[in-house]
DNA sequence: CCTGTAAACGAAAAATAATTTCAATTAGCA
DNA sequence: TGCTAATTGAAATTATTTTTCGTTTACAGG
């Protein structure tokens, strides 16, 4: 998601643009996959109290992503959907296209049960730590 | 996976097994998706330090598995191949078989990536919550 | 059975992470 | 330009997980 995009999904949502705001955007934006601390070492100048807060309401708008892999929550522009792949020795994410979840068999899944999304993680050690 | 197989793996494993051991086991195997909280009621008796190593040592041995819903991780006992329905309105988290992954695919998705597992969650209402 | 010993345990303290409170500040509208 | 509800952040609180280290114990070998 581009950040104009991003800053009219604030704006239009209701919510003020604030200085924080935007540099929490920036920073989430600077790369994929950030860890809290990673995110607060990008914008110093922002209090704790107001980062959660604000990937909060960046999640709620659908501007940002969490991701939960074991050891803390992390973070990522919500992009084209795609799925993640772990490195178990390194911690490396990457990325992958390829959704090998087909909408038409969903509905299998769960008797009355309404979905909404998903996600799927590949575990395994990366072409660097082979 | 059954209370005998997994002392079997543990003791073969070369690790003691122990009443602690036995009443983490217990209190994993009385159900599945529970958090730490859940198992620590479950077993009183034994001091916390040992329920956080007892569950990092099951999931090494392959005994249990820990599964990542932010909000806190939670522990099953290591079952046939299955993945998760979570409800995002109660919170709870339901099982299904079919697994959409062909191992087939697998090799496609990171040139060089070498796969062990993987984890899919897929997220809605469940059919109370509608 | 004992016994010795490495493994395992757990209380307390420390490190980490996240949330709540509330007074001060400010974005954006009228 | 001024008003006001929304937003911010320091500090305190609460929750979670890990480290430390002296004590206890499972169990292999005698």
């Amino acid at each position: 998601m581009r950040l104009e995009t991003a800053i009219g999904r604030i704006r239009g949502s209701g919510y003020k643009v604030t200085p924080q705001r935007l540099a929490v955007l920036e920073a989430v934006a600077a790369d994929q996959h950030q860890s809290m601390g990673e995110l607060r070492r990008r914008c110093p100048g922002v209090g704790v109290v107001t980062v959660y807060r604000t990937l909060d309401l960046f999640s709620e708008l659908g501007v940002v992503r969490r991701i939960d892999l074991g050891e803390g929550a992390r973070y990522e522009m919500a992009e084209d959907h795609h799925h993640h792949l772990i490195c178990e020795d390194c911690g490396k994410v990457d990325e992958f296209e390829l959704c090998p979840l087909d909408p038409e068999q969903m509905p299998q899944v769960g008797a009355g049960f309404e979905v909404r999304s998903h996600s799927l993680e590949v575990y395994g050690k990366c072409a660097e730590c082979r």
